[in-house]
RNA sequence: GCCGAAGUAGCUCAGGGGUAGAGCAGCUGUUUUGUAAACAGCGGGUCGCGGGUUCGAAUCCUGUCUUCGGCUCCA
């Protein structure tokens, strides 16, 4: 079994000569903005992981076609072979003058207000630092450009050399919707040309492993304007790869004492608010629908509520608990418009959703067994470069409710199944649900974004809330705990994450078609159908027959690109010998060999 | 939702006020093929959609929809 977490490399990075010279490029683009666009205020403009960004807040609007002048400004003051010297300011005080008298550049006080607000949040004791980039001209006259910054930086602006403005986005201040926006100008810098040019084609590389690329190629889902934004249709090869998944699933979970449920796609707006969700969730639902009697019902956006009601309809023993109600439940959610990304973030998607029902000593097992399912289902997927989080409350938040103590016990339950399970975690202040604590999986895509996959989660709440109960062993009601879980996470987003992670290779077992047949030519199509009904009936593989008259390259280039695992090629030499030509999506062509060699051959991948 | 960008044939893209183009895919015919693209011919587009400017709009302006990169939010 593998379990692997890979560590962030962040604070290796952080003391890198990349990471100072990124920062430095951040600076030397905030002064050729300040140059480009006078009263221009500057706020943040930190190294990132791939590069840099600063965001601004500007009175005129820049656009992408501004970047290129940008850029031009940045080279022309880079080559003016600034010095970066670092200034440490006695106290706040004094910081705050030189905010407003030296990084203004004689542009009047407001161009410094988020540089001040900044000064603000530096906390008592720490030293307050500047950069200056300065440089003295023929004519003996000293120019500067300072920024208050943590730093550091590189010792002169002639080091940023190899740099490209990427995009423009808009950004909150502090990452805040109640705040203004800003412009935020995204930046790369490497110490080489070469390094930089690596960079830009392995973004083009990565493109083309994009699951929405890859989704239509391979023919797995689409989407249509007329059935809406974030509503996939699934074609018949992407169908087949969910029901594979699904099927898997089921028989993992059939084997830990599952029950499988099935509930309705809407529900009484009733339901609902019983369970909260009418006031915490509302703006995340579609609109609401009303029947001709007045009655309001809702397009599910979470199958829990359902399942509550299955538990509720009959007396619970503590004998009968854990309860575990599992349902592939496709649910609706309203995801604002800007945020509909794919099949990775959709507006309707199909949970692998279960609830658990357990008693407060089985907490702990039921945790343990459902960590134990999830590394089952990473290793049959084969994903290893996940990270798994656990989200914990933020005490200085009032958004959570319930106890502290069933917080600390629920929270102990996940760390301890964790250790038991050898599964490294990074924990995540104030990720966690507001009902309670939670493990979630998180997972990179091709672009490099984080999503969050399979999830854990203890609720304290919602049995509150319904009030269930069971029948203790003395007789008396007790509120039984409800853990909600889905491996995948969702069936859109791992098969999403899936088909970038394999670059739409997908493993045997896994892939909508496993064996393509190829006849060389008219008279071999009989023994290849044969041979399609004997691969199907026989060894329930997932088969196709390419029996269009094109050379066999071509047949065999386009099964190559729709990444089918295996091919067999049939013609004269094969029918008379009793023999297949077996050719590898990754090892090409592996010779004529018997069906039953090439059978056993492939019984350990599927 | 907000900021920035893009929508031309099924796909990838060119064209940028004066009759819509290429390659691939598709169709028809010829070829009967042994491990990544046979050859020839043909068809195919209200240039996302609505409104405006103009003698004339795919092209300019405007609104809108969808998509992409971010922000915020999430499985």
């Amino acid at each position: 079994m593998v379990w692997e977490v890979r560590l962030m490399e962040a604070p290796v990075y952080e003391e890198s000569y990349l990471y100072r010279l990124r920062h430095s490029a951040a600076h030397l683009m905030a002064q050729a903005l300040t140059e480009l666009y006078p009263g221009i205020k500057l706020a943040i403009g930190p190294p990132i992981e791939n590069g840099f960004y600063y965001d601004v807040d500007s009175s005129v609007p820049i656009r992408e076609e501004d970047l290129t002048k940008i850029e031009v400004k940045m080279k022309e003051l880079a080559k003016l072979d600034q010095r970066i010297v670092r200034i440490v300011a006695e106290d706040r005080d004094a910081a705050r003058t030189k905010i407003l008298e030296e990084t203004t550049l004689g542009q009047g006080p407001e161009v410094a207000e988020y540089k001040l607000q900044l000064l603000e949040a530096v906390p008592d004791g720490q030293e307050i630092s500047f950069y200056d980039q300065q440089r003295t001209d023929r004519a003996g006259v000293l120019h500067r450009f300072i920024d208050l910054c943590r730093g550091p930086h590189v010792d002169t602006t002639k080091e940023v050399k190899h740099f490209k403005l990427m995009s423009i986005a808009g950004a909150y201040w502090r990452g805040d919707v109640k705040n203004k926006q800003l412009t935020r100008i995204y930046g790369t810098a490497f110490e080489t040309q070469e390094e930089l040019e690596t960079h830009l084609h392995n973004l083009e590389e990565a493109r083309k492993r994009d699951h929405r690329i890859l989704g239509r190629e391979l023919g797995l889902f689409m989407f249509s304007p007329r059935v809406g934004p974030g509503l996939p249709l699934w074609l018949p090869k992407g169908a087949t790869l969910r029901d594979t998944m699904v099927g898997f699933l089921k028989d993992e979970q059939l084997k830990r004492g599952y029950e499988p449920v099935v509930t309705p796609q809407i529900a009484s707006i009733r339901l609902y608010e019983k369970s909260g969700h009418v006031i915490t969730y509302k703006d995340k639902m579609f609109p609401f629908m009303e029947d001709e009697e007045k009655e309001t019902y809702i397009l599910k956006p979470m199958n829990c509520p359902f399942h509550i009601e299955i538990y509720q309809s009959q007396m619970r023993s503590y004998r009968d608990l854990p309860v575990r109600y599992a349902e592939f439940g496709t649910v609706h959610r309203y995801e604002q418009s800007g945020e509909v990304t794919g099949i990775l973030r959709a507006r309707g998607f199909t949970q692998d959703d279960a609830h658990l029902f357990v008693r407060p000593d089985q907490l702990l097992e039921e945790f343990i067994g459902v960590v134990d399912l999830m590394k089952t289902v990473l290793n049959r997927l084969g994903l290893k470069d996940f990270k798994a989080r656990l989200g914990t409350k933020d005490p200085a938040s009032d958004k959570y409710i319930g106890h502290d103590d069933n917080w600390t016990a629920a929270t102990s339950a996940i760390e301890q199944a964790c250790q038991k399970m050898g599964v490294d975690y990074f924990v995540s202040v104030g990720d966690a649900a507001f009902y309670g604590p939670k493990l979630d999986l998180i997972i990179k895509d091709a672009l490099g974004r984080d999503w969050q996959m399979g999830t854990v989660q203890v609720d304290y709440n919602l049995p509150e809330r319904f009030e269930l109960e069971y029948i203790g062993e003395d007789s008396k009601p007790h509120r039984p705990i409800m853990i909600h879980r889905a491996p995948f996470g969702s069936l859109e987003r791992m098969i999403g994450l899936l088909t970038e992670q394999y670059a739409g290779a997908f493993p045997f077992w896994l892939a909508p078609v496993q064996i393509a047949i190829l006849p060389i030519s008219d008279r071999h199509v009989d023994a290849a159908k044969e041979l399609y009904l004997k691969l199907r009936d026989t060894h329930k593989l997932r088969v196709q027959v390419d029996e269009r008259r094109e050379t066999l390259g071509k047949k065999i280039r386009e099964a190559q690109l729709q990444k089918v695992p295996y091919m067999l090629v049939l013609g004269d030499r094969d029918i008379e010998m009793g023999t297949v030509g077996v050719r590898s999506r990754e090892d090409g062509d592996l010779g004529a060999m018997t069906l039953e060699a090439f059978i056993e051959k492939i019984t350990p991948s599927r």
